[in-house]
RNA sequence: GGGCUCAUAGCUCAGUUGGACAGAGCAACGGAUUUCUAAUCCGUAGGUCGUAGGUUCGAGCCCUACUGGGCCUACCA
């Protein structure tokens, strides 16, 4: 129910008639919102205060003057005004009940509507590296990706979602490197996967010790001009002491110079301690300038190599199967996979075409775009003339063009790409992609508790289906655990008991990634997730099962469906009412949602609803209210209360299960 | 050096795009119960929204400066 959108309706052509710019009229009804103020109102509008200079009337008389025009009267109760200006709107339980007994007839879309001009996304998400080991960092696009797209299409969007996978990037020139110097043929003969990402592993190993032995003369030269920058501020700031400019520059100088310290004493413990493993150090002198052999074995791939090609169309599939493991485990599908390696043969168009519109040049031999405003340039092919994924990204984007011809397209990643995306959208809009709008809809960083990105105590990347697992037997822990079940009379089987684990701990997991601003940083705990108590997946999930439970002894007590079903809806209680109202907002609470793509308002929704339903629960009982009307209005506002939730958990990818 | 971003309760985070006394969860404290699954509910306490100015009828939100963190900054993605 479009609640928002029917009011404001009302509101219109009074405000109109003082709002004659169609912009300041839209804006006036944007003041229009559901009330924070729960006990003063259920909606208000703030539109009577913004007017006062342009009628030269005090706010109270325009809200007056509003008031004698406007009529709700079968929507709501009462409409007044209240501080310095606000115009309070209470529903009537009546409509209300009404609104809601129409949405209870249709279970599927509870009554939310369809966009009235649907528009054709492509929505580009979780895209990971396949040859790199997946990890808790791959996990905000995709899960923050999937629920948008799922929203999208509810609202009545067209929604294209493709993986665009890093199927052709330099780590596939380190396994292949790798493959052929470090493999142990019986491991990657009984699984392979596993195999390529130790491999993986050991050439990045290499590579990071030959990059930190090979900066160290970098390092000491940073430390040395610290050194200098530093005496020479030091002096500086003796020199005239009452300057607090200068007093600061050498703090910052000061600083700057214990950080540079502390860098190189880092990498040199570091250096000093992998040094002691003679093993690998003679592994390390064997394949000396690693990084350069990697890049010649990707180049070697790009250029169509034959034995390369043959070991990339080896390790793809493989790769791709452990991928899609983790997504049918998490339940995601993506309707295209087109992956990097798609788009290779039309790299060198791209760059041809940036050459010939002289939006790109050669610059130390590579090939740049220039952008106003970025002191780097966006690189499209390197000196050795290898691609990358920039020019990639262009490809893709054209071909999307082509191909879907979106109005938007959303790339669902790292804030840190933020300034790739700028130039990327710049360069897209002077080859003449400007009606799409493009959007970056970029995420924070995962940390663990230390407030720093998530790692394990060794520092290894902690893999995604190890902490798939951990979250599952977490919830099998709390949920499962015998004291519990014993005292909640609940007997279940083996396999139901896997079941609830099972989707307790995936939607742990997603929900603690969707209910935080999907633009700030968030910290990772996994403990806290698992709980059952607070804002998480389980609170909401036991509020449904709560509901079914409702329902089935309902049926268990001779309450046949049908005799509620169509019973009218009566609220008078107030955690009744307070339930409605927050029942009638779903579809106005998804359009907001979605009006800069956050899951968490669709998260934050659920949890009040679920809050609110604990506090109807436990304040009105459904079975023994005090007459059998009250009984089956109870029942029908369960049953919406359980539609919408698993509706809204469906929307984030979470499940749900009908006993916990 | 340039750019982006963040700073809200002891902790983790919201804050409907500028509206009423700044919210929630966790932790703490005090109540409720032999339950339609207490994994619950009701209540108490906890904040000069990093600092200082400015714009506005009105600022956690917008502008400026400052402080302190994170990130990016020419051939990785």
């Amino acid at each position: 129910m479009r609640v928002l959108s029917l009011i404001r309706s009302r509101f219109a052509p009074i405000l109109a008639t003082w709002l004659t710019e169609p912009e300041a009229l839209a804006s006036a009804l944007e003041r229009i919102v559901a009330s924070r103020e729960s006990h003063l109102a259920d909606y208000q509008a703030n539109v009577a205060m913004p007017l006062q200079k342009k009628l030269e009337k005090p706010p109270l008389a325009i809200a007056e003057e509003i008031l004698s025009k406007l009529d709700l009267s079968d929507i709501c109760s009462s409409v007044s005004i209240a501080g310095q200006g606000y115009v309070n709107l209470r529903l009537s339980p009546e409509w209300l009940a009404k609104c809601l007994m129409e949405a209870h007839l249709d279970p599927e879309r509870l009554a939310v509507g369809l966009a009235a001009n649907p528009k054709t996304y492509v929505i580009d998400f979780s895209s990971p590296n396949v040859a790199k080991p997946m990890h808790v960092g791959h996990i905000r696009s995709t899960v923050i990706g999937d629920s948008v797209t799922k929203i999208l299409r509810f609202l009545g969007h067209s929604v294209i979602s493709d993986n665009h996978l890093g199927d052709w990037g330099t780590q596939f020139g380190m396994i292949i490197y790798g493959y052929k110097n470090f493999r142990d043929d019986v491991a990657f003969g009984q699984a392979p996967v596993l195999e390529l990402s130790r491999i993986y592993r050991v050439v990045q190993k290499i590579i990071g010790f030959q990059d930190a032995v090979s900066n160290i003369p970098k390092l000491e030269l940073a430390m040395e001009r610290a050194e200098e920058k530093s005496a020479e501020s030091k002096f500086k700031s003796a020199a005239a002491p009452q300057d607090k400019k200068l007093a600061k520059d050498f703090a910052t100088a000061f600083k700057q110079l214990d950080e540079a310290n502390d860098e190189l004493a880092k990498s040199k413990k570091y250096i000093e301690e992998t040094s002691r493993d003679a093993e690998f150090l003679e592994c390390s002198k064997q394949h000396s300038q690693l990084g350069q052999r990697v890049l010649k074995e990707t180049s070697k791939l790009h250029s169509g190599d034959a034995e390369n090609l043959k070991l990339w169309e080896a390790f793809v599939p493989n790769c791709k199967e452990e991928i899609h493991s983790v997504y049918k485990r998490l339940n995601i599908q993506f309707d295209h996979e087109f992956g990097e390696s798609y788009y290779h043969d039309l790299l060198p168009a791209v760059v041809e075409d940036l050459l010939a519109r002289s939006l790109a040049v050669q610059s130390d031999g590579a090939i740049c775009v220039f952008l106003d405003g970025y002191d780097a340039p966006m690189i499209v092919r390197k000196q050795d003339g290898a691609f990358l994924y920039s020019t990639t990204d262009i490809a893709t984007a054209i071909f999307r063009e082509r191909e879907f011809a979106p109005d938007v397209s959303l790339y669902v990643v790292d804030h840190r790409q933020g300034e790739h995306f700028q130039k990327l959208f710049d360069v897209l809009r002077k080859i003449g992609l400007s009606h799409t709008e493009l959007k970056h809809v970029e995420f924070g960083t995962v940390c663990g508790k230390d407030g720093k990105p998530y790692k394990t105590r060794s520092g290894a990347v902690v893999g995604l289906n190890a902490m798939l697992d951990e979250a599952v037997s977490g919830a099998w822990d709390v949920v499962c655990n015998p004291d519990r079940l014993q005292g909640s009379g609940l007997a279940f089987s083996e396999a139901e008991k896997r079941q609830i684990a099972e989707t307790v701990g995936l939607g742990a997991i997603k929900y603690a990634d969707l209910c935080h601003n999907r633009t700030s940083n968030y910290i990772f705990d996994m403990e806290k997730m698992v709980q059952l108590h607070g804002n998480t997946a389980a609170y909401i999930q036991y509020s449904y099962a709560r509901t079914r439970s409702i329902l089935r002894k309902a049926q268990a007590e001779g309450f046949e469906t049908n005799q509620w079903q169509l019973a009218p809806l009566v609220l008078s209680a107030s955690p009744e009412v307070n339930l409605g109202l927050q029942l009638l907002r779903f579809e106005d609470m998804l359009n907001q949602s979605m009006v800069d793509y956050l899951p968490n308002v669709v998260t934050e929704y659920l949890f009040d609803t679920a809050k609110l339903f604990s506090s109807f629960y436990d304040q009105c009982s459904v079975l023994d209210a005090e007459t059998p009307e009250s009984t089956r209005s109870r029942l029908r506002l369960t049953d919406l209360t359980s539609l919408t939730l698993r509706k809204g958990l469906e929307l984030l990818g979470i499940g749900v299960v009908e006993r916990m």
